[in-house]
DNA sequence: ATGTCC
């Protein structure tokens, strides 16, 4: 496969999405006209964003921009194995369920009392971070959030059950992503625009301290709502996680290789031979996969099916009694409300056919189907 | 995405 090039910059590039948005894009392309922008991709689950497109990878020289990584700094995925049964699951799914809603807090809810996070002080962050991590931060370790943000339990091909986690980092990297962007912005506000911070400067430094910061604790929140949840299926049902099997990835993240800043905005790290975690929808799960390494996509992939719709137009065209009669005639237990319209199936694009068009990108380890979804 | 505006 050849590289594409874009005519006006020259800089190699390649989509591997097809139907995108005309607006998206436009954010792509612009971001490759940039001279500090050497090279990008496009994933297939691509669509227009807060100034760079989510499903974006793009390769910086001597920037870092916080607008391509997002408002959710170090949002991703865990995935463990556990030694419970399916069909134990499924018997006990009702009680689960409603046991997972009791000791996990979703959408804006957080904790009463702080978590416990040993890192928590010994990482190194700035004196702002500090600051959010006082003030609250610390209730928010192990909530879900909302949004897209959920929890899977899902049994794979052959007969294994999975946690699966997407959340991260709460409100912390909502803040840390503001706090930049009023940084890189040239009236001090945060709005959409090509504003970079040089890595060299002083708020360039800052923030890269600050979104390593936020990608060890989104990770420390999923590994915490990986606890919780197993403790609460623990309550009901036989069985415990198998640690070892943690899979966690990123999907929103900068990151140095080569001299390079790799900003990868809603697009999943696929090196060679690195597990990756790809969530499909509610009532098709998730895929566990293995990295190609491929250099045309940045050595990534995307983050999941990507939307084919906004959330207001699935509330308004999608029918509830049919998403609600998809997900029972699979046995799926869930919050299937109309909430939760805005994340049915046919709000995504067919993840098949997403996985099919990535088929260079990574390759498919398991695919885990859903038994219980919990949604904040 | 975000205790949804310090």
């Amino acid at each position: 496969m050849k590289l594409k090039k874009i005519d006006a910059t020259g800089k190699p590039y390649r989509i591997f999405a097809e139907h995108l948005e005309s607006q998206a894009i436009d954010q792509f392309v612009g971001a490759m006209q940039l001279d500090s922008v050497l090279k990008g991709a496009l994933m297939p689950d691509a669509h227009s964003g807060y100034t760079l497109p989510i499903g974006a990878v793009v390769a910086v020289q001597g920037m870092v921009y916080p607008s391509f990584v997002g408002y959710d700094i170090g949002c991703g995925m865990c995935a463990m194995k556990t030694t419970f049964r399916p069909a134990d699951i499924r018997t006990h799914a009702p009680a689960i369920f409603k046991r997972i809603y009791e000791q996990l807090p979703v959408g804006f809810a957080h904790r009463k009392t702080p978590s416990e996070w040993g890192d928590f002080k010994r990482l190194d962050h700035t004196p702002h971070l500090k600051k959010l991590m006082v003030n609250g931060g610390l209730k928010q370790l192990g909530t879900l959030g909302s949004g897209n943000h959920f929890v899977e339990v899902g049994e794979d091909e052959s007969g294994a059950v999975w946690i699966v986690i997407h959340s991260g980092s709460r409100n912390i990297g909502h803040s840390v992503a503001t706090h930049y962007l009023k940084a890189a912005s040239p009236d001090g506000r945060p709005r959409e625009g090509f504003f970079g911070l040089l890595t060299d400067s002083a708020a360039g430094e800052d923030y890269i301290r600050d979104m390593a910061y936020c990608l060890a604790f989104a990770l420390e929140n999923r590994r915490q709502i990986m606890h919780v949840v197993a403790d609460a299926i623990a309550s009901q049902v036989e069985g415990k996680l198998i640690v070892s099997s943690l899979i966690n990835r990123t999907h929103n993240h900068a990151e140095k290789t080569g001299g390079l800043w790799i900003h990868r905005k809603g697009a999943t790290h696929a090196e060679d031979g690195m597990p990756g975690v790809i969530p499909g929808n509610m009532r098709d799960g998730s895929f566990i996969v293995r990295g190609k390494g491929n250099p045309e996509s940045l050595s990534s992939s995307s983050h999941g099916a990507g939307r084919v719709m906004g959330r207001k137009e699935a509330k308004r065209k999608i029918d509830l009694a049919s998403f609600a009669a998809d997900m029972r005639v699979r046995g799926i237990t869930a919050k299937v409300d109309r909430h939760t319209l805005d994340e049915a199936p046919g709000a995504y694009k067919d993840i098949h056919e997403v996985m099919a068009m990535q088929a260079d990108l990574v390759d498919v380890l398991h695919h885990i189907r859903p038994i219980i979804n919990i949604k904040g």
